[in-house]
DNA sequence: ATCATGTATTGATGTTAATCAAATGCCTTT
DNA sequence: AAAGGCATTTGATTAACATCAATACATGAT
């Protein structure tokens, strides 16, 4: 949380940040059903969310990494909704949220942070409404692979390679797509010659094709 | 706003509704790349949200009725990133959102209030993207009139008749599909007798069928 | 009422992705 | 190293939906 803040107002806010919580790669941070009482900022480590409706049916929406906050869909119902499970060894700091609302009266740019936070998540959400209702395998999957590695490269990893942290079910599942469809497309873009992949290691050859696939070049 | 308050959380409350707006029928209540300074909350009428990707892709978002809340995606980036577009003739409340976040830091249930319904928004969204992202034309049109029809309800209309504000075009748009496929899926319904149509009218038969339809009984 | 326009339905065909099925490769355990 | 269990890939076929095309219907304007 990167803001211009006075001493005491940082006081506060390291008020907030009481625990922090150990989570084994394939555990449950919080799942649907579980009573909602706190937020959780990610350390480190690699999470997805996921949703499962009444008949089983599982849905993957949304991959969360350092920096990121999950839990936002438990305010409404003091229920969590979905499942969030760390897809590799993660760090993550417990905020509990009746602190945060107590603090973010105090502290406007807290509370100003806060509802950055979710709506940045609802311009999200937007997002993979767009791709699930709009675009063909080949563009989801070009969309899903420039997201995750210009998020990486936000956090000072490399813009052409990197390391899947979910399986092919996993992308399936967030893209609306069965895991043989994944498997082809990734096999189509290797041929194609714009990635290499080597098992959950991706590099990226030409980023300008993957965004082609999104936004065909108009060409008249 | 029905919350147990006292008069001066009242009049506070009372202070953040000043203007109201009256939109026609067909007009933009805001659109994207718009400087967000307003919530609005609608007091008549009924809404689409749309987002438009750069290559002139359009995708439905959401509809939404007298008592919901529009424009939280502009909190994130201070400029709208979707449009909402009136589909019949609307009034809606301006509400300020420095003001929302000046008087919400006093009136706690207001503060509340505000998290829930960005919390409700992210969750309504999660729906939004398990359908699209595991369903097929018919659970999700089923779906898609079962939650209208359920949203009416819970403001005084029929549990089985509904007049749908939206075009074919809307639905199929929102629902991931083709105009065709829409009205197809509705042609079907009605032969299998559990909706009738006429024109953008719907009487809903059976709605035991229609939740059959998404949640399909197990058998055995 | 008639015409024009936009909206919706229906039919025939094509494309995409799902499904079914098998094989391969990787990783862990013994 | 061998065996077993997953995850992934690849191939053949099918099902679902999109596309193309034509028609019907409804609404508003003249």
């Amino acid at each position: 949380m990167p803001m211009g803040l006075s001493d005491d107002e940082l006081d506060r806010i390291d008020d907030l940040v009481t625990t922090q919580r150990k989570i084994k790669r394939g555990d449950v941070l919080f799942h649907n059903g579980e009573k909602f009482t706190n937020l959780f900022a990610i350390r480190t480590g690699f999470f997805k969310t996921c949703i499962t409706s009444e008949d089983g049916r599982a849905q993957v929406t949304g991959f969360q990494m350092a920096g990121e906050i999950v839990g936002l869909d438990g305010i409404v119902n003091d229920v969590h909704s979905c499942d969030a499970v760390a897809l590799e060894d993660a760090e993550v700091c417990v905020l509990p949220f009746d602190r945060i609302e107590e603090i973010s009266r105090e502290v406007n740019s807290l509370q100003r942070h806060v509802h950055k936070i979710m709506s940045r998540e609802i311009v999200r959400e937007h997002g993979v409404i767009l791709f699930l209702g709009s675009m063909r395998a080949e563009e989801r999957l070009a969309a899903f692979l420039l997201n995750l590695v210009q998020r990486l490269h936000a956090r000072g990893f490399s813009q052409t390679e990197l390391l899947l942290r979910m399986s092919r079910e996993e992308i399936g599942s967030y893209l609306g797509m069965k895991i043989e469809t994944v498997s082809r497309t990734f096999s189509k873009f290797v041929e194609d010659g714009i990635i290499e992949v080597k098992q959950r290691n991706i590099r990226i050859l030409k980023t300008d094709a993957l965004k082609d696939i999104i936004n065909p070049k108009a060409c008249d």
